[in-house]
RNA sequence: GCUGGCGUAGCUCAGGGGUAGAGCAGCGGUUUUGUAAACCGCCGGUCGUAGGUUCAAAUCCUAUCGCCAGCUCCA
């Protein structure tokens, strides 16, 4: 650049650290990122400009903020993962001459693309071959390129190519907003960006292929989706595939299996689990952990019974708006009765009982509370999608004024509820968007209630997104999205702001002016369903439970028959203290007994002979950790206990 | 609900037109055991269910129920 640059030839970039530079207009994004590090410029996939993606290789015309997107960063790998959905497109074109495209965009792990493949059927026996074309294709170190194109020469290219598909989606762009992207021979409607070159994608693995209509509309044609991942390394795709199979070993459904945890009975009925004994124990414990937390935060626990008039939802207005979602309603002597959808109706009624001063609030009624939703046959998944399940469910009755202390108060519950898991806490504020028609109450509540989630998590110091249009039909909420033991997000808990709700049932507070209010409502489920969140938690622990929450906690394992009389005397030792234990008495090896208590992951093995008899001790296996030592019992109940009250985690001490 | 795949013993799975098999579990013995599988024997299934084709069906066809992977939906 040996001419002057004049001012307006000029634009600044501010890079995520805050530091600006200036850069001559046009510069591309692979100039940017050269200008840093030879490394950087390599390990480039694109760059976000103004919150936008964008190739690496279009000038940058004017400034503003710039992050050039490496495969550390969520926008690089989209990059490359939609790129990589464009080779599995071509590769699928090369060896199924005459196929249809529809879209093949970027998901959250890998991507897809979705095929007409007329009449062939493709199973995941051909995905290997595909697979191995794609990497082919890859290998010739194709360059993408852009390419912005008429509205009128784009619709003849695919009406020459015949494909309806496109054409349709080109029916709705706007000429002069279109462009072609091209890698080798294949050419695809698409608004990019895309990564500079083939090459970088270097490992392939297609996982799945499942049939999707075509935009999600179950009346067009369902067209074949062809699921897959890439990585820029072989080593990274060996990961990934061994944390698939991580995951399968995790699967609550074989877990659930293996530990009794729970059923599920054709005869009962599809979607309506049964807890079994060893689930009946972690789940009353799970509830008897959250149950201390919120009475020692000043909530009532209350119990409401699983059906209910009809008119209770007809007021809340959950029907027939939800009908789609919920049994039919049954005939009891003149008037109609449902099984109940939601407590919240109910809880409602329990406020509306009496008069409630502003003293009196906030009120906070709790109740693991059951509902029954009908759920689409295809949707039940094991614990984790029910048609029956119980819900960790609140209702808190505050004033305006109390509104931030309450939302404080629910999240400082959730994180610690979590913290005891091991599991952090991504929180997402699910705000409402411009569409007035999907929400409820008046505006300026809204405002207010959205400034104040705000103001509460920049109060608590919280990283938090915002998500608009996430909100619900009653108010802005706070989600929490929780991380498990292998990385994996789940949305479990909310915390839910209504305005609504005061209204319908008509529920009031008399203020300090001796004039009636109305409250506001704070729904909020931590867990939100004990049923889901403890397949969440089967999985988190690959069903190492932690003595706390252990359906069995303490195996005695007697060497021999003969210490079988010895080994029942620390049981009973242990009985009345609550512990859940139990002797192995059967005339088995020693080797045998331990094995089926590691199989059955019971955390505490204590192993009793001769040597533990004479001195009064136990000799401590613990689950996959092996001998610990030998300790006198006394001493062995110290540690057992607390073991216990810490809620020690298995991996920790 | 839709599309595709799968239902064989309590569990994991083999058998794919000629009338059902293994391992584990269970039961009965023997063994009395020191930190992840002792030995011997026995029991166990109208092959999810209902029709149909066939001389003959676990096997082929149809329907139905259930499970799995997706799609769609989710207060």
């Amino acid at each position: 650049m040996a001419q002057e640059i004049t001012a307006s030839q000029k634009i600044e970039l501010t890079f995520p650290d805050k530091s600006i530079r200036t850069f001559p207009e046009g510069t591309t994004g692979y100039e940017v990122a050269a200008s840093i590090s030879p490394r950087l410029a390599k390990d480039a996939l694109s760059i976000t400009l103004n919150q936008t993606v964008q190739d690496l290789s279009r000038p940058i015309n004017h400034g503003g903020s710039i992050k050039i997107n490496t495969w550390d960063t969520e926008d690089g790998k989209t990059t490359f993962w939609h790129s990589s959905a464009h080779l599995l497109a071509e590769a699928v074109e090369a060896l199924y001459p005459g196929v249809k495209l529809g879209i093949g965009p970027a998901i959250e792990q890998g991507f897809y693309y979705d095929i007409d493949f007329g009449d062939t059927t493709i199973s995941v026996e051909d995905l290997p071959a595909i697979e191995k074309k794609m990497l082919e294709l890859a290998r010739t170190k194709a360059d993408f390129t852009r390419k912005e194109i008429s509205k009128s020469d784009a619709l003849a290219f695919y009406t020459d190519k015949n494909d309806p598909y496109k054409l349709e989606l080109l029916n709705e762009l706007e000429d002069g907003t279109i462009s072609f992207y091209r890698q080798g021979n294949f050419t695809d409607l698409c608004r990019g960006p895309h990564i500079p070159n083939t090459e970088k994608v270097k490992a392939i693995k297609l996982l799945n292929v499942a049939g999707a209509y075509w935009r999600g509309k179950s009346d067009n044609k369902q067209l074949t989706r062809i699921y897959g991942i890439s990585f820029p390394k072989q080593k990274m795709l060996d990961e990934f595939l061994h944390m698939l199979e991580e995951a399968k070993k995790r699967d609550h459904k074989k877990l659930g299996k293996e530990l009794s945890i729970y059923m599920i009975d054709p005869m009962i009925g599809s979607g309506l689990p049964v807890w079994l004994p060893n689930g009946t124990v972690l789940r009353r414990t799970l509830e008897a952990f959250l149950r201390d937390e919120q009475v020692n935060r000043g909530y009532q626990e209350v119990i409401t019974p699983h059906i209910a008039n009809l008119r209770l939802y007809e007021t809340s207005g959950h029907y027939p708006y939800y009908a789609d979602s919920q049994y039919d309603p049954m005939q009891v002597d003149d008037e109609r009765y449902m099984l109940k959808p939601m407590n919240c109706p109910h809880h409602h009624r329990i406020y509306a009982r009496e008069m409630h001063s502003y003293r009196d609030l906030p009120i906070r009624l709790s109740e693991f509370g059951t509902v029954y939703r009908y759920e689409q046959s295809g949707e039940l998944n094991g614990l984790s999608r029910v048609r029956g399940f119980t819900q960790d469910d609140a209702h808190i009755y505050c004033t305006h004024d109390q509104l931030k202390d309450e939302i404080k108060n629910c999240i400082d519950l959730t994180q610690h509820v979590f913290g005891v898991f091991d599991m952090p806490v991504d929180i997402r504020l699910s705000f409402r968007d411009d569409n007035d028609e999907k929400y409820g109450g008046e505006a300026e509540h809204w405002d207010r209630a959205q400034r104040e989630i705000r103001e509460v998590a920049d109060e608590l110091g919280l990283d938090y997104t915002i998500a608009e249009g996430e909100a619900s039909f009653y108010g802005p909420k706070i989600d929490f999205i929780i991380r498990d033991a292998i990385g994996r997000k789940w949305q479990l808990g909310t915390v839910q702001l209504d305005y609504v709700m005061p209204e319908r049932f008509d529920l009031t507070y008399m203020g300090a002016d001796n004039k009636k209010h109305r409250p506001v409502i704070i729904h909020r489920a931590p867990f939100g369903s004990m049923e889901r969140f403890t397949s969440i938690l089967i999985e988190h622990f690959a069903g190492n439970f932690p003595l706390w929450l252990s359906p069995k906690q303490v195996a005695i394992i007697p060497v021999s028959d003969q210490f079988n009389e010895f080994a029942y005397r620390y049981k009973e030792q242990l009985h009345e203290r609550g512990i859940r234990v139990q002797v192995d008495d059967r005339s088995e090896q020693i080797g045998l007994k331990i094995r089926e208590a590691e199989k059955a992951k019971i955390p505490h093995m204590l192993i009793i002979g001769e040597r533990e008899a004479e001195n009064q001790t136990v000799s401590l296996r613990k689950h996959r950790k092996g001998t610990i030592g030998t300790f006198a019992f006394d001493e062995y109940l110290v540690k057992l206990t607390n073991e216990i009250n810490r809620k020690t985690l298995p991996d920790s001490n």
